[in-house]
DNA sequence: AGTACGATTGCAAAAAACTCAACGATTAGG
DNA sequence: CCTAATCGTTGAGTTTTTTGCAATCGTACT
C-alpha cells in the first residue's frame, strides 16, 4: 500500500529535525502546513508517527520503524533522480528590474533567497542598462502592467507614488498645503522616470512646472538622496522609502495625494516548467507581499 | 534532487504497462491526467522518460533506467508502510442502501469495483432489514436529501419518479392519457415506498386512490415484477429500469409527468480520513454519473 | 500569574490535479 | 482509397488538495 508520496519528504523533513517548525523552515511551509500534512499521513496509515507532548515531538516507535525506510528510499529516488536528471535549469536565472526596486526590496532579501536556495544562481539586470533579447531573460519586473505582450503577468508589490522631502527643507518654507503651492518649491526630477510627476501631477501638470523650480537628476537614486539632503520635493515610490520615512529621515507631504500603482512581474509561459524559476517567483512573491 | 512525489506512482504504472490508458484505467484516471503527470515529470527532470510514436510509447534509456529505480523504491516503500499501517481499514466499509438501488444500481457494477479496488471489502445492507446503529455504518444511500443530519450528504444520481406497465398490459385496456385515466387502472404499490404513488399522483391522489384498483406487494421487486408481467401499472424510478424499457419490457406512461427526484450519499466527516472510504465513495460517484 | 514558544485548527485563498471534449496521427478494415 | 477506430495529447473549466494566515491551546519558564 502506498501512502500519500507528497506527505514523505516533508516526514522525512519533520523526522530529522524533530519539529515541525524546523522542517516548515527548511522546507519554505508554514508550521501549520506541515503539521496538516504529518496528521493526515498518520490518519491515512492508521496509527501515529509522533509522540506530541509539551513542545517537542518524539517517534513513536512505528515513526522510527517508518522515518528510517523512508529516508533510504527517497534517498534511492534522489539518487536516481539525479543520474538521469539533466538540469535544464543549470544555467542561472536572469531577472530585468528597476535600479531602486532591486536596491530597495531584492537586495535587502536576497540573503534569505541564497539562504533557502543555495543551488539557485539569479542574475539581475538593471532596466535599461543592457540590451538583452526577450528569450535572455527569464522574467522582468516593471511598474504597471506590461501592455501587449503574450505570457503572463502578474501584479506583485504597490508601489504609490508620494511627495516626500526632509525635515530639513521645511525648515526654511512653507510646508505645502495643496498641489498649487508646488508652485512655490523646488522639485527634483530624475531621467530615469521621467513621467512620475506628470502622472502625479495629473491636470496640475503644466501649472506647476510653468512655475516652480526644477532640479535634474541622472536617475531615482540621486534624487532621493538630495531630497534627503534638503534640496527640495522628490517623487518616489513609498514602498521604496518606507525605512527612510519611519527613521524620519523623509516626510510624505500631501499625504491624501498618494497615486496608486505597482510593480508586476512578467514571464513566459514556459518559464512555469523550470523548478529553479518557480522557487524564484515563488520567494520573490512571498518576500514582496510581506515586505511590501 | 526530489521529483514530484506523487507522479511517481503514475510513471510505475506507465512502464509496467507500457501504456498511458493502461495506466489510467488500473489508476482510475482518465489518460489525459496520466499523460500530464507524465509530461510534468519529464520537464521537471529535463529529459524525456518515454519515446512516443504511433500509438505506442517506449521507454527511452534514462526512462528505462529511471522506471526500475522508482520501481524498487515504491516497492520499499510499499513495504514499509504495510509494516506499520495497521488497517483501521481492515474491517470492510458497510453502507446502506435501498434494495433495488442494491441490486439495480450496485450489483451491475461490483464486479468493477473489486476488481479495481481487491484490498477493499464493502458489506451492503438493505435499508429497513437490520437495525445497525449510526457508527457501525460508515455510509447510507436514500432518497432524497436527509434533513437535520450532521455530516455530509451529497446527491449522487437522479432516480426521478414514473410509471410504467409493460406493454401485454395495454392491449387489454385504454392507454391512459392523464392522471386523471388511472382511475379506470390497476396500480401496483409495494409495501417499501408507499408514499411514491402519493408524491406522483399530488393533489389528485385521493381522487384516483378512491376509484382505481390497487395492488399490494411486499417490496418494490416484487411491483415491478408484477408490472412486467402485464399486471397493472407500477411506479418506479426511472434510472433502475431503463434496461427493462430499452429492452421494450416496460413502457413509460404518461411521461410527460416524471417527478424529478435523486439519491443522495450520506456520511460523517471523519470517514473522509479513511483511504478505502474515499475509494469506495470516488467509485462510486463516478460509476453513477456514468450509468446513472 | 504572565509570557513565550511550539503545535494545532478554522477559514479563505492559491495551486495542483482532474475531467471533458476536441484533436492529431496512425492503423485496420471495407 | 476512404472510413472507422484507437491511443496519446491539449485547451478550458471544474474540483480537490494544499497552503497561509491568524487565532488558540497547552505547557514551561520567569
Amino acid at each position: 500500500m502506498l501512502p500519500a508520496m507528497n506527505a514523505l519528504p516533508i516526514f522525512e523533513s519533520v523526522g530529522r529535525h524533530m519539529s515541525i517548525s524546523a522542517a516548515a523552515a527548511e522546507l519554505n511551509l508554514t508550521s501549520g502546513a506541515v503539521s496538516r500534512q504529518i496528521k493526515n499521513l498518520e490518519q491515512s496509515l492508521g496509527c501515529d508517527l509522533f509522540i506530541r507532548s509539551h513542545r517537542t515531538i518524539e517517534f513513536t516507535s512505528e515513526g522510527s520503524i517508518y522515518w528510517a525506510n523512508i529516508k533510504n528510499a527517497l534517498a534511492d529516488i534522489s539518487v536516481a533522480t539525479d543520474e538521469i536528471a539533466q538540469n535544464v535549469d543549470q544555467k542561472s536565472l536572469v531577472i530585468e528590474c528597476p535600479r531602486l526596486f532591486l536596491q530597495k526590496c531584492i537586495m535587502p532579501n536576497l540573503r534569505d533567497f541564497y539562504a533557502t536556495h543555495p543551488d539557485i544562481e539569479v542574475k539581475f539586470v538593471v532596466t535599461g542598462t543592457t540590451t538583452l533579447s526577450e528569450h535572455e531573460l527569464d522574467g522582468r519586473i516593471i511598474v504597471g502592467d506590461n501592455p501587449g505582450k503574450s505570457g503572463i503577468g502578474e501584479k506583485i508589490v504597490a508601489c504609490n507614488l508620494a511627495i516626500v522631502c526632509s525635515p530639513a527643507y521645511l525648515e526654511n518654507v512653507d510646508q505645502p498645503k495643496s498641489i498649487t503651492d508646488l508652485a512655490q518649491h523646488t522639485l527634483l526630477r530624475s531621467a530615469e522616470f521621467t513621467k512620475n510627476w506628470e502622472i502625479w501631477l495629473g491636470g496640475y501638470r503644466d501649472n506647476i512646472f510653468g512655475q516652480s523650480r526644477l532640479i535634474h537628476f541622472e536617475n531615482a537614486g540621486l534624487e532621493l538622496t538630495a531630497a534627503a539632503e534638503g534640496l527640495g520635493i522628490a517623487i518616489v515610490r513609498l514602498n521604496l522609502v518606507r525605512p527612510e520615512i519611519e527613521a524620519g529621515e523623509l516626510v510624505v507631504l500631501l499625504p491624501d495625494h498618494i497615486v496608486p500603482d505597482h510593480y508586476s512581474f512578467h514571464f513566459a509561459y514556459t518559464k512555469l516548467q523550470s523548478i529553479k524559476f518557480k522557487a524564484f517567483r515563488r520567494w520573490l512573491r512571498r518576500t514582496l507581499s510581506k515586505s511590501g
